[in-house]
DNA sequence: AAACAAACCTGTGCGC
DNA sequence: TGCGCACAGGTTTGTT
């Protein structure tokens, strides 16, 4: 569920909260969620060490330890970082808990991972090995908003594949943290249709993409990211994003369109995504 | 090279 | 009320 923006806020909680603290027991209850390596690596690598960082690349999230390894998380569908008081009642799900010391001024505190469809994981790496022991990670495309996405570049990806943008804007070898709602908002923000293809736009179309990924990114971290009616997306403090309310298309087939008053929200199916456009203010 | 399908899991909401 | 099916914010793998 989290994308970038989700991803993103998880982040700055992490940089406000996490960062600086000593990371004492860790405890790993399933298996499945520390698959890229054993519940050993994880416990191991994690114990007795400091967490130097909170950095994010595309919908990774990796913390620098003052081991030299760093920590990576990624939420997939389900994932959830939360910090509670130790001794907290835990929701199902918890698949791993840090023990984070208490100091001068904070008590304890536990974080958990939380991930009922268990899709989400959880390693520690080597970073100057990311290539063999996380190659997705390795392998990302550049991030719009971490380091930015100038309009030559986007143009260069555009012209050097003969792709349909909805595709082209999930594909994470491309550009990094872009997911099925934010893919449809920033195709509904620049009136370019989810099948139209990357080399065939005009040069104000591929201004307008470029437009669209930058404000749409960023006015979704600033409304925190996106809550839907399940909550299953809340912030590392539990509390849930508002820019669901900003969405033009997403999740609005039948619906009128918000943004030329005329068309009807249509739904498709692209990538095996569900896929929202309006019909008439997107060509 | 790009499109397409299936797989990995659990939970929820809907129609009947 | 209960059952079965469709569907869900992601990514990898394998096939056309």
């Amino acid at each position: 569920m989290p994308e970038l923006p989700e991803v993103e806020t998880v982040r700055r909680g992490l940089e406000r909260r996490v960062v600086g603290r000593h990371v004492g027991a860790v405890e790993v209850g399933r298996e499945r969620t520390v698959r890229r390596t054993s519940p050993e690596a994880v416990v191991h690598g994690l114990t007795d060490t400091t967490i130097l960082a909170a950095n994010r690349r595309g919908k990774y999230l990796l913390l620098p330890l003052d081991s030299g390894d760093e920590l990576m998380i990624h939420l997939r569908m389900s994932g959830q970082v939360l910090v509670a008081p130790t001794g907290n009642d835990r929701p199902p799900h918890t698949h791993v808990v840090l023990h984070l010391d208490g100091d001068a001024d904070r008590p304890a505190e536990e974080l958990w991972f939380v991930d009922p469809r268990t899709f989400g994981e959880v390693v520690v790496f080597d970073p100057d090995n990311v290539a063999v022991e996380i190659p997705d990670l390795a392998a990302l495309g550049p991030d719009p908003i971490a380091e930015g996405l100038a309009l030559p570049q986007l143009r260069a990806i555009l012209r050097s594949h003969r792709r349909q943008l909805k595709p082209l804007l999930l594909d994470q070898h491309v550009i990094a943290g872009i997911g099925n709602i934010y893919a449809d908002e920033i195709l509904h923000e620049a009136r370019l249709r989810p099948d139209r293809i990357s080399d065939e736009l005009s040069t104000m179309s591929e201004r307008r993409l470029h437009d669209a990924i930058h404000r749409v990114l960023s006015e979704a971290i600033a409304s925190g990211g996106s809550t839907l009616g399940d909550a299953q997306y809340v912030d590392l403090f539990g509390e849930g994003g508002s820019y669901q309310d900003e969405h033009h298309v997403y999740g609005r087939e039948g619906e009128r369109c918000r943004t030329c008053g005329v068309g009807w929200i249509r739904r498709t199916v692209s990538v095996q995504r569900s896929t929202f456009y309006c019909p008439r203010c997107q060509r």
